[in-house]
DNA sequence: CTGAAAGCGCTAACAT
DNA sequence: ATGTTAGCGCTTTCAG
């Protein structure tokens, strides 16, 4: 219809070589008069391409990942791919069985990848050919790259900020010393810096660990602080999930929060906002995290060569809500 | 490799026609030997179809939600479908959008839709092209199908058990008295109900209306209920999520559940059975909804003609737990 | 800058 | 029951 051949059209659709003013023009109108939508499958087909990524989280209901996921699909969409969504429930098999050889198979063309159970060494022996970006745990290797926040700068951060508050007695709530807690160890060296910084002692026995970072884990973790000789006047705790659950603790004993024990939070979650108190909490960028992870990915995906692995950090702000300071 | 042709292997790969178990046996170890994997890719093409459902719902994060998808994707994984998850936010211009005509171009082969916005006039108005299947809310119409449970008869049976508890001051939290709160509007016909099947006056005033069926929600619906003259002896919430706000309020207040006021909700998500008090709930089988959400529409995408909207009913249990029972 | 034509790897009507 | 073969609709090498 427009005069041309296919391959000019192939041009003009996307947006590829040089192609003379009138006859894009030519084209475009005669792809608007058609009503012509190109047949992704046939694309596909002929690129070798999906079109798709997967990402893969350990829960999509933790709040936490389920925005992460609300963020990363327009952008991913941007960028021409589809988002496939899976679920690792944490378990490392299940995760091993993901990244493994041929997993794959022309499904994804890529991965975004929120490991809870695998440790590094799994992530580094996995099929070399599937182009991965982790998101948050862990760090980056040779062949993959790992976008996050400063763990320790944005740990010291909300310490500090418990001290400036006149907090002395700082717990934290959330540790993890195994092999596949890194995220949690940064969070407690943040910690410790902060106390290192202000000149004061680490009480060990204000930190405690827990399997996860959910309600239930910091309902029950300060239950033990509470029942301490000395308790503390402030809790640092690894997710706003966590810290829900130790306000609800602390509130249940009948303590006031922030005024008989501050809390703060990590992720920045909505529900955060709409607790009562609303939590002070450290706030990674979600965007920009989705961004980079989806840039890197794609541009993995395109090239030939093989990408050194890199280390991306998105910002992250220090946002105090009631749970700290009391004020609206 | 095996001496047969290409058709002879599809016929095997797919399991099509009846083919002699000894060319059947060749080729599955020439396959073996090979490590022979069906390009997807070249095979949508040939089909026309893109091996994909979505299914949208309105939070991904809600756990009901969450949980419905989990159940979802390995149905649809051992049916052959890959599962597209997309969130509307309840927006009703964004469902619109999705259901509208050509909004798919082969990126997906049907909808497993649980709306939130739209009526069901628009439901009726969308792409005829697109296989359709509801979940939850709504009934079916003459070109969609509804997979849900009975939930007239199940809020019968959730306000019934707390009858038989000795209730009688029972309130109900959730109502919707609008166009698109249907499903709300059916669970409080079964607190009607199960009031008339005991004989007992419905106090207008103990049925509280929500926007939504979230913790807050509840949460606030409770505390109006708390200040009213006479208030409720027990609640029947729409949801284990309002059922959670619920219980916090009362216990915030210093009531006891279930001695002083008994709650019961409705989903059975996760969050209930880690409850303190654990949430006595009405179960919907969600394993079976998702089986017959996705076969029915598995059917839909396969059939040549249109197919007539049925209303699939999936089955549920009543399960008590402390939240009424108070006993372990 | 644009055209011609060869696939991408599979499925399925048609033939045997 | 199995072989032949023509596409599916696009991308892209190679010419011009």
């Amino acid at each position: 219809m427009a005069g041309v051949s296919p391959r000019t059209v192939s041009n003009v659709v996307n947006g590829y070589a040089r192609v003379t003013e009138s006859t894009r023009l030519k084209v475009e109108q005669a792809i608007a008069q058609l009503g012509y939508r190109p047949n992704v499958l046939a694309r596909h087909l002929a690129t070798g391409r999906s079109g798709q990524i997967v990402v893969v989280v350990p829960y999509i209901d933790t709040p936490y990942f389920a925005e992460l996921l609300q963020a990363i699909i327009p952008v991913a969409r941007q960028a021409g791919y589809n988002v496939l969504i899976d679920q690792s429930d944490g378990d490392r098999e299940h995760e091993g069985q993901l990244i493994g050889p041929h997993s794959h198979r022309s499904l994804f063309d890529g991965m975004i990848y929120s490991p809870l159970g695998l440790s590094q060494q799994d992530l580094s022996n996995r099929d070399p050919a599937l182009p991965l970006v982790v998101i948050g745990e862990r760090t980056s290797a040779a062949n993959f790259d790992h976008v996050g926040i400063d763990d320790v700068a944005a740990s010291t951060e909300a310490v500090r900020h418990l001290v400036s508050l006149g907090r002395r007695r700082i717990a934290a709530i959330g540790d993890q010393p195994y092999p596949t807690g890194e995220a949690a160890q940064r969070r407690t060296a943040g910690f410790r810096a902060a106390h290192a910084e202000a000149g004061l002692e680490v009480d060990e026995s204000l930190i405690v660990s827990t399997p996860r970072f959910n309600r239930v884990d910091g309902a029950e973790a300060m239950k033990a602080l509470l029942e301490l000789d000395s308790p503390p006047d402030s809790v640092f705790c690894y997710s706003d999930l966590v810290a829900s659950g130790a306000i609800h603790t602390a509130l249940a004993r009948g303590l006031r929060v922030p005024e008989d024990i501050a809390v703060i939070g990590y992720d920045d979650i909505e529900d955060g906002r709409y607790n009562r108190p609303t939590i002070s909490t450290i706030s990674p960028d979600k965007r920009e995290i989705a961004r980079l992870a989806v840039e890197r990915l794609v541009m993995r995906i395109g090239s030939k060569e093989p990408v050194p692995g890199v280390d991306l950090k998105a910002g992250y702000r220090l946002v105090a809500r009631e749970s700290t300071t009391g004020s609206y």
